[in-house]
DNA sequence: ACCGTCAAGTTCCATACGGAACAAAATCCG
DNA sequence: CGGATTTTGTTCCGTATGGAACTTGACGGT
């Protein structure tokens, strides 16, 4: 049994709307989530708005960081001694951006910096005692989100959603980078 | 066959890895891939980005249209006759951020509002046929962008993802607002 | 019908953001 | 070896952003 592919396209973006109903969520939502060409997208941007938005909120009013500035300290808590073009290759934000933020923790005694021998131009990061024991505490309240956005999923599914999404990233390197889709450049 | 909390949690942030080999991905997000205890926000985040970013970066350059507003008309385009707040609250972008779009958007014949005669506050917001156009238009380039992102997964693994993703996104409304996780509040 | 509360949108303002230009060091290559 | 090119990180600066205060209209209770 063979589908078009407009109408396996339809299919996906209809994807547990069956098992879904429409409980509790706002209409405009609804509409986003099962009568959008891009459903990827927007389900992908709403999820990690529900997460970032609160947790954010929080790490800003408890720790005094800012997005940018938690990032840097998450990044080292993972994985010490790193640079700061690592980061921000790997978290997206810009160099300066980065740059500003790691100026901040280590003001802040939060983080310290190391030239690094081997190449003058830049500097080697790590996490100080202080950091570690922010990033420790600022860890459990981000799981426990992640355990909740969860909440609604079995076991089996929480599984094979980690496997699905890890083979996109893994993907990623793959994927062109979409300069000029039109070539209508003069 | 019942698995602890703590290696079950273990599981799911490697899901994936054995299929998946250190292929080309860079080495910190190997490493907040595999050894991430929030692995859900950073693969939602990192997803999100590497949509967004092309994506808006180009219709900037092809529109003239800052993310905000695109994400109006966008919302136009799949459900005409919104208000402000409605496009605000699905999306997450504050409302005053919205009502400078949504200016912006006047000013360039993009949409058009009227009073809602129901409710002398509220304005209800509708795209003219030089907006139908551009939504039209650079819709293109965003399903060719998930398609790419998808071609990773097999038909059944996309249908899966796309069935997962709503049934998290369905759920949100029951999940607790995140307020005071410690509740030292002077 | 009136007053307190709430909701929709706008305006104000300080600040963070990110593109672009830059300095310094490494790397490439003939 | 020496000049072109790339890479790392910082600085500059115009602009978008989002919190907070505000205006106006709806709503709910007594």
């Amino acid at each position: 049994m063979q589908l078009e592919i407009s109408s396996f396209d339809a299919l996906l973006r209809q994807g547990g709307k069956a098992a879904a109903g429409s409980h509790g969520v706002d209409d405009l939502v609804s509409v986003k989530l099962w009568q959008n060409p891009c459903w990827l997208s927007f389900r992908i941007n709403f999820l990690a708005l529900q997460f970032n938005e609160p947790i954010y909120r929080w790490i800003e009013k408890e720790y005094g960081l800012a997005r940018p500035e938690f990032v840097v300290l998450y990044s080292l808590g993972l994985s010490n001694g790193l640079t700061a073009s690592a980061i921000s290759s790997s978290s997206g934000f810009p160099k300066n951006t980065m740059s500003r933020a790691i100026q901040k923790l280590i003001d802040k005694n939060i983080i310290r910096r190391e030239v690094d021998a081997a190449d003058l131009r830049s500097f080697v990061l790590f996490i100080t005692d202080e950091g570690k024991r922010i990033v420790d505490q600022a860890i459990q309240p981000m799981v426990e989100r992640e355990k909740v956005m969860l909440s609604g999923l079995t076991p089996a599914e929480k599984l094979m959603l980690s496997e699905l999404l890890a083979k996109v990233v893994v993907d990623s390197p793959n994927w062109p980078p979409m300069i000029n889709i039109e070539e209508n450049e003069e």
